[in-house]
DNA sequence: GATCTATATTCTTATATGGGAATACGGTCG
DNA sequence: CGACCGTATTCCCATATAAGAATATAGATC
């Protein structure tokens, strides 16, 4: 039962923000581990739960993995994430990521329009 | 998280057939036991497993324990119920269920006419 | 009070889960 | 080719889970 499966991935908290924050669009595992603020194990492991079970795709792209939701989202996928993302509109630890998926978006765009080469923390971005 | 302990309930079968029948109506143990054709221990345990989450709301009326869906549900719940039905809608073993206790809501209404004091079988209806 | 009925609980076993530390792997770049 | 980076995997531990058999409990009935 297809169904089961889905609310199986559900039922971690860490998960649920992944796919969360994957409603806004693709990401790499090192920027959720910025969104997240949880550790570059948790959230691998959790991504490869997601994926064995069809919840979440992955591409390659040089050293990073991005992570997206599946292009072609079963019916039941897509009613359960719309539920999701209802049922946490007004949660503060999942806005909470989304505000720092914000920033890290906006750092992003700055360093694509050129303004500088990399954020103060000298970390590299995958923009 | 309430939403967490809620994808928790969800992600058993057995668990999620007793809550989708809940969404008809209160019923009782022996009850769910004809409608899921499951052993009495099953059907009990999960129960008592929603029951301490909150899902689900037991009275007792004589021999009889009566689960029924929280009075007043959170959103969230009744988000994933709602949800639930729709996602089932279709499938064949929910939709089974759903007969199997058409069937027995029948003859209990035959039986409260007193048209007939038990059915065949000689099994109390706790109607 | 003895017995019966509906339901809950205990015990056991097998399996899945989440988390972290350490390590392996695949690509990139100098 | 070798160092480095981002990511995945392995190993280990503690805990939760599902299922069934057997047993206990609460209430009804005679």
């Amino acid at each position: 039962m297809e169904l089961v499966k889905i609310y199986q991935c559900l039922c971690d908290v860490t998960r649920l923000r992944l796919l969360h924050v994957l409603t806004q669009g693709p990401l790499c595992v090192c920027d959720f581990q910025t969104v997240l603020a949880e550790p570059q194990v948790k959230i691998s492991k959790h991504l490869g739960y997601l994926r064995t079970r069809g919840l979440v795709e992955a591409t390659r792209r040089g050293n990073w993995m991005v992570y997206a939701l599946p292009a072609k989202p079963s019916a039941e996928l897509r009613a359960n994430l719309a539920c999701l993302q209802d049922c946490v509109a007004e949660d503060a630890r999942f806005q909470r990521d989304l505000a720092r998926l914000r920033r890290l978006d906006s750092t992003c765009a700055v360093a694509k329009a050129g303004g500088v080469s990399a954020p103060a923390t000298g970390r590299k971005r995958c923009c």
